[in-house]
DNA sequence: TATTGTTATACTCTATAACTATA
DNA sequence: TATAGTTATAGAGTATAACAATA
């Protein structure tokens, strides 16, 4: 439901202007995300899937927790990914109801080649930034956001 | 397909610094966003949409161009968005094939309320930066992005 | 009883192809 | 012929509800 706040905080001129320059950085970054994900035909959701288990592999509930999809849904992506040969279920053996995930070598290749693949489409919009710009954003957005790994992308 | 491009050029460290902390401040952000939709029963594709449309009206073509969507696709989101009362068609009177499409009352209503409740979600990131820093961080985002009105959010 | 995962169902988003009406 | 828009179709992503198997 739309919790109506009528008497939010009201916001300054300077914050406005850097929410909107953060929605639209947002919206480029993503529309290059997508791109390049589809040019593997992957959907964007895919290859999070995929980037996360490259980091770990594990249930299908805990996928679903880093993903924030209910469990019926992990079932139809992973459905799709394993019938490209990009991941395979094996039957937890300490637990009869779970089921683990992991990365076949394809799906570990696929993921790797995404990330670089992203980075270079990033990269024309990055490098116009100096060296000391470069490192002063990314403290500003970490200062936001949080640090590394607060987030898996 | 997937141009693999074997000999792209490395990235420096802070380059790629860079690039992860603007997908993961991306991921937050569009998190942000699709949550604030959905308490709306909106996606953030109709949120989009309403948010293009307010600033301007024009033919089904026009959103589509915007939207980077193809005009069949704009047929299905026009299509809901007026059977909920948000907008509606019109026949361009100069035009016999073309359809106009504009926001209704409640539309710009839900418009507002959106781009509002949006601001209020990603304020509480934005408020740990001093107004110098956000000042800063603008500048370094429009350096990168390009100034306002180059995308449509 | 509670949890894990799957399945059935329904809806949105998306593109392609085929179509119509107009230019 | 070319353009604007719609429709039919197909498939992915998503959630809810119902279910089976296991704990």
């Amino acid at each position: 439901m739309a919790t109506s706040n009528p008497e939010a905080r009201p916001l300054s001129r300077g914050q406005v202007e850097l929410i909107d320059a953060m929605v639209r950085a947002s919206f480029v970054t993503m529309a290059v995300l997508t791109r390049t994900a589809a040019e593997h035909d992957l959907s964007l959701t895919q290859l999070r899937m995929l980037a996360i288990l490259r980091d770990r592999q594990g249930a299908m509930s805990e996928l679903a927790d880093y993903l924030g999809l209910d469990r019926s849904t992990i079932s139809g992506l992973v459905d799709r990914a394993e019938k490209r040969g990009l991941l395979r279920r094996t039957p937890n053996p300490l637990d009869g109801r779970g089921v683990d995930v992991a990365l076949t070598s394809e799906g570990i290749e696929l993921a790797h080649r995404g990330a670089e693949q992203i980075a270079q489409a990033l990269s024309p919009m990055t490098r116009v930034l100096s060296r000391v710009e470069a490192r002063r954003l990314v403290a500003l957005l970490e200062r936001m956001f949080g640090p590394d790994g607060a987030y898996e992308p």
